[in-house]
RNA sequence: GGACAGGUGGCCGAGUGGUUAAAGGCAGCAGACUGUAAAUCUGCCCGCGUAAGCGUACGCUGGUUCGAAUCCAGCCCUGUCCA
């Protein structure tokens, strides 16, 4: 309309919205609020599903997106792989080539510079990895991760950085968080360097420096003047336990700043979910959800269940009965129980549309909590039932 | 009636003198899984015992031997084929 009133030529199109962060309401240290951006908006704090190789496994997109889900999660390194990037690119991108048309957020490959540990030589300018498929090598480095990430049209791109395993002396820690700052630096010029993307995808910085207090905090103010879309806290949920992760959170998330998105990498289980929202953090990723689906486990508000136990054999009830999720609406536990054992792919399917519903719904619960003022309240109750089982 | 083949722990199946409470698989009973090399992995799985250990055990009975699931004899049973 101003556009029109000056007398300029009438857009063509609008302009993409490229990412607004917005907090509705905040308790505590929890924060409710949404993200927008130009294929939809997140509700935070949000939950996303892991889709590693362009497929939450056992779910058709469709159906992630019927349990509530805003954004899923996609990831350089497998994609690279198979089918590549660029063939992606040609078919026109990750989310037309897998039906998702809401946001994508994608993982850089650091991660696998700790889980391919065997299958990688890291140095200075990056990571060649050893084909966990075929053996064949391939190089990543900041430069490439961007490349990758642009080609496969993510909404939120990762900066590649290095994971280390947390049980590493701090000079090891100490020189990966150094040297994962430098590759945020690399990770940012060459985001910016891929132009059109640049104008419509976002892009996170992850911070470092394990459980320790000063490492992270160099790491923030790093990432900090880098300048980044959103904050991830990365290196955590690494074999730590949940104490010493909920300690490093207490800081960790404050030294972030406060009107960006934080985004707590790889966790976790409903309870560290509930742990980590109290402490700040507004995203989460895990393959929690969907891998125990896979292998028989369900989450539930009363604790997590094993469906191969004998005692489900003949339980006529739902997995969560108060779960709105198309598998408890439908399927009894003996059900279920009878598919898992037999290793029916359909078992597959119905645990890991239950899981992922579940993390939907407890992520709203925490949403509507914080909006009501009443989160306290509500971890207090949800820490009740879910580990009152032992009485 | 005869000729072969064979009888091993819930099932299948290795083992042909000692290192065998007996491989492996399945079934069974549990556990784990946290930016996915995972529809995966781990433990238990004769009895009693926390354990050390003890007791039973490879169709049955007897024999050879320092020692037998393994060798010998008889018996019982199963399968295939021939009458």
């Amino acid at each position: 309309m101003a556009a029109a009133a000056k007398g300029r030529k009438p857009m063509t199109q609008t302009p993409a919205l490229r990412f607004e962060f917005s907090i509705a309401a905040t308790d505590g240290k929890a924060r409710t609020g949404r993200i927008e951006m130009r294929r939809g908006e997140i509700r935070t704090p949000a939950f996303m599903p892991v889709g590693t190789a362009a497929t939450v496994k056992a779910m058709k997109p469709e159906t992630v997106k019927a349990t509530g889900a805003d954004i899923i999660l996609g990831n350089t390194y497998h994609l690279m792989l198979r089918p590549g990037a660029e063939r992606v690119a040609r078919l026109g991108g990750l989310h037309k080539f897998m039906n998702w048309q809401r946001p994508i957020l994608t993982d850089s490959g650091g991660y696998q510079v700790m889980s391919l540990s065997d299958l990688r030589k890291l140095t200075e300018e990056g990571v060649e990895f050893r084909s966990h498929l075929d053996g064949s090598k391939h190089l990543l480095t900041p430069e490439r991760s961007m490349e990758i990430q642009r080609l496969l049209g993510s909404d939120i791109v990762m900066a590649f950085d290095e994971c280390p395993r947390a049980d590493q002396p701090r000079e090891v820690i100490e020189a990966s968080m150094e040297m994962s700052m430098r590759w945020a630096q690399r990770s940012r010029d060459a985001f910016d360097a891929g132009g059109d993307h640049a104008a419509g995808a976002a892009l996170f910085g992850i911070q470092q420096g394990a459980l320790d207090k000063e490492l992270r905090r160099r790491s923030a103010d790093a990432l900090t003047a880098i300048g980044f879309d959103g904050y991830a806290i990365g290196g955590l949920a690494v074999g730590e336990g949940q104490e010493a992760m909920f300690a490093t959170l207490d800081f960790a998330s404050g030294q972030l700043p406060a009107d960006r998105p934080r985004y707590l990498m790889g966790v976790g289980k409903p309870d560290d979910l509930v742990g980590a929202v109290e402490r700040g953090v507004d995203m989460f990723d895990c393959v929690l959800p969907t891998r125990s689906g896979r292998n028989g486990q369900a989450f539930t508000w009363n604790g997590s269940i094993n469906l191969r136990n004998a005692r489900f054999a003949e339980d006529i009830c739902p997995l969560d009965d108060r779960c709105t999720c198309s598998t408890c609406g439908t399927y009894t536990r003996a059900y279920l129980h009878h598919l898992v054992r037999s290793g029916e792919i359909l078992g597959a399917m119905l645990m890991t549309e239950h899981n992922i519903a579940f993390y939907q719904q407890l992520m709203q619960a925490m949403r509507d909590a914080i909006g009501e003022g009443r989160f306290a309240r509500f971890a207090a109750s949800f820490h009740n039932d879910y580990f009152k089982k032992a009485a």
